[in-house]
DNA sequence: TCTCGGTGTTGTACTGTACAACCATTCGTG
DNA sequence: CACGAATGGTTGTACAGTACAACACCGAGA
């Protein structure tokens, strides 16, 4: 039990530190997509498409965000709005080419980094990391709760 | 090396993901002190007091950014600004009565929140996360990149 | 003593975010 | 069918967190 206190501890403060620099170090390593953006194009890419409503329940952020968001995206010519035929309140989300080049370049780049910083991670160890982490957010997501 | 590649993707989008959530549930959960906030006390506490430049090294955030979060901090009395008597360019900080409170309080929900979410786990597995993450973060800290 | 480096504050600007008010469109029910 | 409710989205506004640059203050060494 003063076992699992601990690792407890341990797994909030290092979750913690994480989440604390995760944003401006992704900032820094690719000033091109915030890890925001980052995220939406990549579940855009991942939908092949969606609209804006279905970004703002996926990411629990507001619709005014997710607005703004796209519209910056679209401007810089990595999202296109398609109006739905079908239904002409719903705009449908589209990567361009351009959005797709953009996404790879930066989904590789953070590829490259993930590689490099457990490069020295034997494959068993990087599973079982991979599969802890599968865990704790689907607890967490499915919990509504997120961290902390 | 496929398996590999495939633990990969899993820490790099599980990461990402708890990363973009986790402010934003901070503040839900305890609104009285953001994330950012909490590991400024948490690190004062754990040092027993110390410099705004110590902060700002330690959180690689610019001293402007200390400076505000530390003032805010005590014009909501949790934290004081001591001038070092013998170096009359640094004031020390230390928390307040209150501010050891606060953080005690802040501290204990944190925790309560993690123990729900991990209840189902297991001594063992527990502490093969803890173990995972001090890995990772040690690597990331190290190597003066952090994630993505 | 004078200048330089370390410590901190203030001015300014930008990003990400929420909430509320609003507009346009569609749907469901009397 | 018509009108009120629901859905999808944008815009106005406000705030937190952050960085960068300019500045002010103190201390230590040439």
């Amino acid at each position: 039990m003063a076992d699992r206190d601990g690792s407890i501890e341990i797994i909030q403060r290092e979750m913690t530190a994480f989440a604390r620099r995760a944003r401006a170090t992704a900032a820094r390593m690719h000033p091109e997509l915030s890890l925001v953006s980052y995220t939406l194009l990549s579940h855009l890419e991942y939908q092949g498409g969606c609209r804006a409503t279905d970004l703002a329940a996926h990411y629990t952020l507001d619709k005014s965000t997710i607005s703004r968001q796209v519209g910056a995206l679209e401007k810089a010519g990595l999202v296109e709005r398609r109006l739905d035929p079908t239904d002409h309140r719903v705009h449908v989300l589209h990567l361009t080419d351009r959005g797709i080049e953009v996404l790879a370049q930066v989904t590789d780049a953070r590829r490259v980094a993930f590689q490099e910083r457990l490069a020295e991670w034997n494959g068993p160890d990087l599973e079982k990391f991979a599969e802890c982490l599968l865990r704790y957010n689907d607890a967490a997501s499915r919990g509504g709760m997120d961290i902390e």
